[in-house]
DNA sequence: GATGAATGAGATTTCATTCAT
DNA sequence: AATGAATGAAATCTCATTCAT
């Protein structure tokens, strides 16, 4: 590909996801995308067969960074402190979803790209987040770091889970979620909400 | 309103949930819930102003009972414990979510649709869900069933958000959350991950 | 079908007949036919679910006529002259391949309509016009009015071939055949080229 | 023009032939003929004003040799056989029909490119086909071996619509016509449906 | 009240053609 | 001479909404 080329599909990337950020999928329409990008509409079929297409590449191309993050995770065991790790495991992530959050609620309201998605995406490591979460609570339990009580399974789930809820929060969907909000949930997820034995 | 214009209005609320769960929202066409409702689409526009404030009815009127059960929530601090109180709440809410989820996806996929059902909903108590989780939280707390550590605010916040994101993690979206998954939650929301200070 | 619904069908019928016949079937857009019905775009699809069904519905109900003639064709077997009956039979069938040329021809140049017509008219009598022929060329033959040598499945056959193509030979082709080329085709069909032997 | 040129030229005109023979002319795309031609699309603007251009020269550069067949073909009045005759000029136009019909279809289905053509061939020699076959027919009465009664100018334009008839019977458009079926019709021309007049 | 035919703006996608490299 | 990215007009089809019955 031309270099030329290589920048107007650049442009097409960024301007997908900024269309979406502030219009939303409903309104992310290929002529918006366009115009966006600086191009006429048919410059998007050079690049992308069709609509869908240009979407899974702005996600996964935009992501990438963050998922190559991920995937090193586990590696942190034993390291600084389970609450750092975590709550740097979650802004990195939050990150991710932020950009990933508008995408994933047009899967949920059209089913027809939630397959499409997964077949494309069908090439990416299928160990995604919560398995690197699910590896790293693991490492750290052997350590003695988390208590042994926890099913580290689920709590890899619920942390997610936790974090895809956080995302959807703030009205302004473009945005990271908020530090503190993230500092209130690592403390919640750490100590509990049980009063503390009082030492004796 | 005549009892025939009564019926036909509920077939319509009724056919919009029905519709919406089945397809999404992007193929919940007004032709498609006509059909499922057994009248005409212009039978629709008798009915409600236009699609928006059909969507904005199903939401309100489908989940009016599940937002009283809410509404009486903080009354049960101190009775049972704080984790079938929590048990009992994630689970009334769960249903309540299993039937929102594809309507407030919709609605972030679509900014516009957002602005006008928070108009629409302006009428409504705005004291929902989380107010009423932060007043038994801070309850709870006054009566050291909770840590007295904990902001109750932000705790309101992150339960709620963690629901949010549960009712995501089922492929099928009509599905209400696993209980398995919420007793996991409710557990590690208590106890935390950290290991227990061993008594003495 | 309200009796207006029935009137707007039948009008887009006429005009995609009209256009085609006018400007071709690769100028034939849903827009030159919605205009030449006097009707919006959209309305097209009320009455078919795309523009391939309606162009099959033009063809078969403005032919549905021609084709119940030629499927009593065998019966006049016998009665006036072979001359007459063929030349009847050439002009009927002048008429529906006249209507039928710009389709078929947009069959030979979209091999995808083809695929899709053959499916459509798969309700349709099976022994269209070659067969019809075929039988009443047996017929006489049987009767002494049609020499004994002729293969009478291939005379069918050619006779069609023949009809097909004096149809396209006029410069337009929503004319139906020139008659007095049916004439003279229908007299080199019955004496043939070759000088007739002398009677001694 | 250089060499490298002159072959870039003529693999296009031979792509333009087999793209459409294999998927019609609908599908025959300035794209899909670049890419069969193994050239870059701007590369046809270089050799041709336009895609009609195009066109027009691959029917009339493939079909030149037998055009110049055909063109001798009265020359042989008086020779042979007039079955042998008219089945070898069958043959020779069975040909050139199997390679022009898809583009000859092309044009009915587009009258504006059935008047460009006729532009371009202006400089052409404007008796083609239907003239020799006539002078042909015209030559073998004269010798008394084509019957005296016959109209041999529409005898001639019969034989021609009679080929260009049965090269659309085959499913198969690229296929030549069936050489049984041709000599069938040439029985048929010669001696004709009608009983022969029993010799005393 | 209910109907459903009609509307028309707008969405995605195609493709012949142009032009900077 | 050749490339291939970019263009933009035009095509088909969808769908919320209106209106005569």
């Amino acid at each position: 590909m031309s270099e030329r080329g290589a920048r107007t599909r650049a442009r097409l990337i960024q301007a997908t996801t900024d269309v979406v950020g502030q219009v939303g999928y409903a309104r992310a329409t290929t002529r918006a995308i366009a115009d966006a990008a600086g191009v006429a509409e048919g410059t998007i079929y050079r690049h992308f067969p069709d609509k869908q297409h240009l979407f899974f590449a702005a996600v996964l191309e935009r992501n990438a960074p963050v998922i190559d993050w991920v995937s090193q995770f586990p590696a942190l065991a034993g390291q600084a402190s389970v609450r750092e790790n975590l709550r740097d495991a979650l802004v990195q992530l939050g990150r991710l979803r932020a950009d990933l959050l508008p995408l994933e609620l047009s899967l949920r309201a059209d089913p027809d790209l939630a397959r499409n998605l997964y077949q494309a995406a069908a090439g990416a490591p299928a160990d995604g987040p919560p398995e690197s979460i699910t590896v790293y609570l693991a490492a750290e339990q052997r350590l003695g770091r988390v208590c042994a009580d926890v099913d580290v399974a689920r709590a890899g789930m619920i942390i997610l889970a936790l974090l895809f809820g956080l995302a959807m929060i703030p009205a302004e969907p473009e945005r990271a979620v908020d530090p503190a909000l993230i500092d209130a949930a690592v403390d919640l997820l750490l100590t509990g909400l049980e009063p503390q034995a009082p030492p004796p």
